[in-house]
DNA sequence: TATAATAAACGTAAAATTTACATTTATTAT
DNA sequence: ATAATAAATGTAAATTTTACGTTTATTATA
């Protein structure tokens, strides 16, 4: 009998799970993966890892989220930790989640597809195992909050975007529309994003000019207090 | 030889610590223990247990904040984990520490007498074990943060307070005075609050009237996305 | 019992920001 | 040359924020 194969409920472990974000056809998606290991073989989940003894929680995330994806130096922030006494039939675990926002890109397809996973579009996220499904909603609603006073869309989109496809971003965040130019006009005043001399011409023939995040000056500005609330 | 007593690092220990905050004479202040029993008995800290292998992480932190202060139903949250692998010379132990918001009364007085415990004013933080500082410093910006969009401040005061009051508190997390024409009319547009029929008398001769936080008013605002920026 | 002292309460005009809304522009495809 | 497309720009009205001075209720005192 299979029943109690997975029962070690003598001590904690102690895992982080990843909710990843991303952002591509004006949606924002979450990247959901097929477990290829017992327990929950074939099931959908976020990633997740029991966190080494010999290593700190956040590095345990950004272990797992390179291993997965493939990708270093990654936006990611600590969300809350989950640890209900039977959360885990089979372990006494709490998990730290932690939540990602990654920029969808080339590099990152092939990695998620040899990994098993795909992107699912937030409006219509699948049962995920365990509390799996809860952690995305919290995140959600976390970014939602932080979103208002942190400009962390830039997380999402690549390098080089136009304003346009900033503005579907947040339209996305906040599920409603904006007027485009009163967003232009908004995400200007903040003076955090440069003009470059290249146009985008996938989505118009006039093409929108690209633009790139300012980090430094992003920075002084955060520690300031500045709001950039949209 | 007592070097090895506490050499647990086999394992991890779950524990939570509570950076609990009040408000009194004007000032923001940090409850701060002294502690009784070994390690690190005679230093000053924050208060923490390990979590019980058949508790969750919050239920945790109730009990122990109930433990060291007798009060129940207190505005807590989870702030976040810590977990550098050295951060205890005894354990192998993740805290995951929590922020509480209370009113200082008659009550609370005695019960933190009796835990040895004290108030310090925020600016004069005195040396606290582990990384009980860092978590002391960590919680004050969350809530610099938190209060700009939730009227958490009310958590701090008594049941009935006066705008003068609720203003003080305000410039005491903000660091800045407020002009009181502007904040009592800013705070009156909120519609969060109740005129009560009473004045406090105790700072002025003509007395302030006493108001009262609308719990439900609030809750429906909250949903609905409102901001409550001061 | 009049007066001084004290902090609370109230109002308003100017400045800044937000909102609502329409037209022109650059480019490609026909 | 023309049609089609989304990007880019501007402005006036409404709202919110800011910066200020004066009046009010009460107690202590002269």
């Amino acid at each position: 009998m299979k029943k109690n194969l997975y029962q070690k409920k003598d001590k904690f472990y102690v895992a982080v799970d990843c909710i990843i974000f991303g952002f591509s056809n004006g949606k924002l998606k979450l990247l959901v993966f097929n477990r290829k290991i017992d327990p929950f073989k074939g099931s959908l989940s976020l990633i997740g890892s029991f966190v080494n003894i010999g290593e700190s929680v956040s590095d345990a995330s950004k272990r797992i989220l390179e291993e997965f994806t493939g990708l270093k130096n990654v936006y990611m922030k600590e969300l809350k930790t989950y640890s209900l006494i039977d959360r885990d039939p089979g372990y006494r675990c709490i998990s730290i989640a932690q939540y990602a926002l990654i920029r969808i890109g080339d590099d990152t397809k092939k990695i998620v597809e040899e990994n098993g996973a795909k992107w699912f579009d937030i409006d219509i996220i699948p049962n995920l195992i365990l509390d799996h499904n809860q952690m995305t909603f919290d995140a959600l609603k976390r970014i939602e909050e932080i979103v208002r006073y942190k400009p962390i869309g830039f997380e999402l989109l690549p390098e080089k975007f136009t304003i346009p496809q900033l503005q579907k971003l947040y339209e996305a965040i906040y599920r409603r529309t904006l007027d485009p130019r009163n967003f232009r006009k908004k995400i200007l005043t903040f003076d955090v994003i440069i003009k470059l001399d290249e146009k985008d011409k996938l989505s118009s023939k006039k093409g929108a000019y690209l633009y790139k995040f300012d980090y430094s000056k992003y920075k002084k500005l955060q520690e300031s207090g500045y709001n950039f609330e949209i």
